[in-house]
DNA sequence: TATGAATGAGCATTCATTCAT
DNA sequence: CATGAATGAATGCTCATTCAT
């Protein structure tokens, strides 16, 4: 008995409403991805099914940033792990960024569009911590540590972080693109850019 | 009489509805810039009026963006004529379009706005143009010259555009960002990347 | 050419709209009113004709109030014109309700259902004119000039009021209600009442 | 073991829900109260409750009704307790009403909802018992015995009781109404209005 | 005694577009 | 050059109720 119990079959359910609104975002675009579109890519009967297990739109879209970011940030945290040199770090990142948005094409592009579709500022505490929340400490670690140079980290961080939602753009329309080199090409070009 | 014989009346509404859509679009969203928004800010009766001089909405989106390109280009035209140097020349580029979003921040968040949210594959070409045509043969004529590094021109003028998208996105959340100061940072950002 | 200037098809539109919810709102109750039982009743397409011309929701049920309130004025006014006597104007304002009630059942019966129905504070100032204004300001001078005995004339307009609202309920159960009569008693219960 | 058994627990249920629906009934309007909101003031977990517990909606309503009739009578019982006077009779019905609103508003609230937006002739009968019953047995035996003047027994019962819910009505809008002035305004008001 | 899960019908409102003048 | 009038389809959301445990 947990304070927050919840049924196997509502978790489940939530999950195939979560996991079809992730792939309807992906390919309609945020502002296409109405509840009806969603019903049919899950199977499910009636937009009702939607409306009974999340309060309102807000709600979904809300457990769908939560799922595709955790999913996000596990591929980020098994790139990273071990990795002490500042640089390499940095790389890591860009290259893990790039290895989720190849394995997980759709949750990726949701959250971008999400992030550009989306104008509700309920969601801008979650993506901003996604797109450059850790990058960005990241940096600023490293320019204390004399490895970086003198740079706005925000600036930086924003910059990564765009080219990584340019990249997911590209490759929605451009689906033969070599992702692996292009994350090499990304990270190359930012060690390059952050060097003293 | 001439062929395309077009009267003044119909191109000052053309140019009111225009101006109106850029508007809406970069205050609300391509997803929430309808035909009613558009109306209601171009102090139109109705959206008829819209209906009655463009053919549909992608006849007026297309003009939103053949208006917004032309004054960015005219920015971009005015700021690197006479440079020479490859590296100024792409300090220039980036410069001049943070400058655009400077003093037309309305117009370059409609292009921004229409590129993300838009799913016609109709503008895609007119936005690849804008985003990354120029730029891309400069960083390649430049590596040709020998001045700048080997990396993929398409991925790095992708970063470079990406890089002004998330510019407007960030000034939309935050006015009050110096964006001078942001320009240089981004210019010397990628200057440093692309060296050899 | 005037200020407000509205087509005849636009204003005819309006009216058989307004009639059409007077009616339904009168036959259904403020809650089950819906735009779909309107159309029905009105005979239109479909609910996006009430979309076309009203606002929302709420600036209809206005047009109902204001329409319905100046019939029944209208009434009042007929009725009380050259009466002087001040006991003689609350029969006659207690008579000429009653009178609307019976020429005009539907309509008194939808004010009092919104009235009754609707929370929004939107339609209080109106619902409150109607009511008690000139009822409170005639009792008042009443009492100025010495013909009514010492009440408050706030409590003794409402109880009016209400008796009317009370009326009208009981009509609709009742259909074949004496209202003539009904009016009558009315106005010699409350004239008795306001002796001083 | 008795035929009618009913466990303590579900008692305790049915009256947890029944209150609760009073207060949604009397704060939100009848058409407004809906088993969801209702849940959520109750603190229960869905609506199955409800539905468990009461066989549809009219059974709880029906049950709020009971509840809520019965406590005004017993404040009225109370009060009208060894008066036999016939005008003082009629004072203490109309001021134990209004103690009654002033001790229960929500209760007294919640029939008048009932009564103003129910459409259902189900409650025709109590509703009508509660509002006039009593109140015009009285009147009628105060003709009989001369105390009161020649009417409409049935038209003054009906404007005493359309001049409570009158009350209720205001004092929703206005919590800070002296109820006790209220209720001693109505009665004089009406004690004039039944004179020979 | 309770509950989780599901449902079909209905709600007001918005959308870009078209017909007729 | 302009407009008034109309429209079918879709939007997210709420409703009381039922089935199966």
């Amino acid at each position: 008995m947990q304070v927050n119990e919840q049924t196997v079959t509502e978790l489940a359910r939530r999950k195939q409403i979560t996991d079809a609104a992730i792939e309807v975002i992906a390919d309609l675009g945020y502002g296409k991805a109405s509840f009806a579109r969603i019903v049919e890519h899950a199977g499910l009967s009636s937009t009702r099914m939607i409306s009974y297990h999340f309060a309102d739109k807000s709600d979904l879209v809300m457990a769908v940033l939560v799922s595709a970011i955790a999913a996000g940030d596990e591929v980020l945290d098994a790139r990273i792990a071990g990795v002490v040199d500042r640089v390499e770090l940095l790389r890591a990142h860009i290259e893990a960024r790039v290895e989720y948005l190849r394995t997980h094409p759709k949750h990726l592009r949701a959250v971008v569009e999400i992030g550009t579709g989306a104008r509700e500022p309920m969601y801008a505490a979650v993506l901003r911590d996604f797109r450059v929340g850790r990058l960005q400490r990241q940096l600023h670690q490293g320019q204390r540590e004399g490895v970086f140079g003198q740079f706005d980290t925000a600036v930086v961080a924003e910059a990564v972080a765009s080219a990584l939602d340019g990249a997911a753009q590209r490759v929605a329309a451009e689906p033969d693109l070599d992702l692996t080199a292009y994350g090499r090409e990304l990270a190359d070009l930012f060690t390059r850019a952050v060097r003293p």
